[in-house]
DNA sequence: GTACTGGGCCAC
DNA sequence: AAACGTGGCCCAGTAC
């Protein structure tokens, strides 16, 4: 392999180097106390096996996620590489292989897919051209920003999967006995859920009825004289008959048992960890995205089998109201920034007067950030409007563009894609002469959803956004309490959830993790947004066990 | 057997 | 309270 050492615009500043394999590692980490940052294709290639041998990078870019981020973004649009035809760099991640280990092998698998040269892949150049994509930006200052933020967020994802998330298999199998009956043979329903289904079948009188067939299963309540048309949870509670509480409960019970069941600890734990492949920018809007294991939707249910290691604790944080935060600061909308000041955001709302009480602030306010048009939370859209006219226009301008088919754009400048060709056709196709009825309401319902995601991708994106920052300094923060130990034997990230995350730390050093915390959440809203008089609090709690942090 | 879709529901 | 944003994953059912 070869490494080339560069200045901040990409020239050379020595001649490349070909470093064997098996020294790379010793290589980084040589080189490494002058702290660079390392630029190369993908995180993901290289950056597990750099962790296997305790090798911890500081910095670094990663191509692929920056690329991906230039390729769309609205201030980069007439930049070399923004013009540029679609090359390998536009494929998708090579390397995230299902399943791959931290091993050397991960190496070895790298390098058999193929030299870069041979793929046209020159990280070089290609570096030089996000540079100058950058540069000539309208504000190169926040798309740096955002591009260190992702590059951090990748160095993160990796270390999360090497550390894995505490899992105690025995404290689960605990929950689902409690919950389910003993673990069944395969192919028999656990105890609790058989006796749910002969109450199912008794009460509608239909010995062969099947709840884990929706459609067999709405056949068979409407035989019983059920209207419903689906057998989704908020149909079923409309009903009143003696089907529907047996029918909720062993829904209920089906779901933990095949998501987050027997199997599930089967498959996805192994040496008290859970390892899920965690996947930075696997969302339009800049959020995570995740692979295997259903790790971004953990179950309250099961989180109690999360529990540190012995003489060690979870910092848990998460970042309050983080969403209408975000889109005040946004906004500039000075009545919700004070309504959120030094109290809960939606607390503040309620106090203005605007609305009644919290669920109602709450409500209303995703609504609005949803583009909720009718019903409760559609209803307070008015009152909203008078009370942060800034803040709800902000989301209807966002909203009002999509539905042109324009581009919207986070704060610090990840955009949004361009409506599919269909999308457009459809636009076209209402816009001819005599167009019917029918072709003018689906355009109609088409725009209205793109505005719907538009309007969200601002408030979701940039929240990611300050996610990411957040976690990129307190990553920062935890080093130093450390310095020098490999992950294991110091405070490190073992979880991320969009607005919140979870630290394993020795216990001596939980108190510290939890002011680092804050501190990082301070300093994420400033690196944003400047001086703004917008608050990003974040509740931190210090547990033994997941389940013991207010979710 | 494998590939795909729709229903449903978990997370934020 | 209700049908409004982003996802992943399991199952049943269907097509090959």
């Amino acid at each position: 392999m070869t490494l080339t050492e560069l200045d901040d615009a990409g020239r050379l500043l020595g001649q490349p180097e070909t470093v064997a394999l098996d020294r790379f590692p010793s290589e980084v980490a040589r080189r490494e106390r002058l702290s660079p940052r390392w630029v190369w294709d993908d995180t993901r290639r290289w950056y597990p096996a750099l962790l296997a041998h305790d090798v911890v990078v500081e910095r670094c870019v990663d191509l692929r996620l920056c690329h991906t981020i230039l390729r769309t973004a609205s201030a980069t649009a007439s930049s070399q590489l923004a013009l540029a035809p679609a090359s390998p760099w536009d494929a998708p991640a090579m390397w995230a292989v299902q399943g791959e280990s931290e091993s050397d092998t991960l190496f070895e698998l790298g390098v058999q897919r193929g030299r870069d040269d041979e793929q046209g892949l020159d990280p070089v150049e290609e570096f030089r051209l996000q540079r100058a994509a950058v540069a000539g930006a309208p504000d190169p200052n926040r798309l740096a920003l955002l591009l260190a933020a992702e590059s951090a967020g990748s160095l993160i994802a990796i270390e999360m999967q090497h550390a894995g998330l505490p899992w105690n298999a025995a404290r689960h199998n605990e929950l689902l006995v409690d919950l389910l009956g003993e673990r069944p043979q395969p192919g028999q329903r656990p105890a609790r859920m058989h006796e749910l289904l002969l109450q199912i079948r008794a009460a509608i009188d239909d010995p062969t009825a099947n709840p884990d067939s929706p459609v067999e299963l709405v056949k068979s309540l409407r035989r019983a004289g059920i209207d419903v048309t689906s057998t989704n949870r908020w149909e079923l509670a409309r009903h009143e008959h003696p089907v529907i509480e047996p029918l909720l409960a062993y829904k209920k019970l089906s779901r933990l048992l095949t998501a987050n069941g027997w199997n599930w600890i089967d498959s996805w734990v192994e040496g008290g960890r859970f390892r899920p492949v965690y996947v930075p920018g696997g969302v339009v809007t800049g959020r995570w995205a995740a692979d295997g294991g259903g790790a971004l939707q953990l179950p309250h249910q099961v989180r109690g089998a999360v529990i540190a290691d012995p003489g060690w604790m979870f910092v848990v944080a998460d970042a309050a109201q983080l969403e209408p935060r975000i889109l005040t600061a946004m906004s500039g909308d000075r009545a919700m920034a004070a309504a959120g000041r030094d109290r809960d955001l939606y607390d503040g709302i309620v106090a203005s007067g605007t609305v009644e009480n919290r669920a109602a602030a709450k409500v209303g306010m995703l609504g609005a950030m949803y583009g909720a048009t009718t019903g409760e939370s559609g209803r307070m859209l008015p009152r909203l409007a008078r009370s942060y006219p800034d803040a709800i226009r902000f989301v209807e301008e966002a909203a009002r563009l999509g539905e042109s088919g324009a581009v919207v754009s986070t704060h610090l400048g990840r955009s949004s894609p361009l409506p599919s060709a269909q999308w457009r056709e459809a636009q076209d196709d209402a816009q001819q002469e005599g167009a019917s009825e029918a072709v003018q309401t689906r355009a109609k319902t088409a725009r209205r959803s793109w505005g719907r995601f538009t309007r969200n991708f601002v408030v979701q994106g940039t929240a990611a956004e300050w996610a990411l920052s957040w976690m990129a300094g307190l990553r920062r923060r935890l080093v130093l309490l450390g310095p020098g130990l490999p992950l294991r034997d110091r405070p490190h990230l073992v979880f991320f959830l969009h607005d919140e995350i979870v630290v394993h730390t020795p216990a001596a050093l939980a108190d510290t993790v939890a002011a680092e915390v804050r501190a990082a959440a301070e300093d994420a809203g400033r690196l944003l947004f400047g001086p703004v008089p917008v608050q990003f609090p974040v509740t931190v709690a210090v547990v033994d066990s997941y389940d013991k942090a207010k979710g």
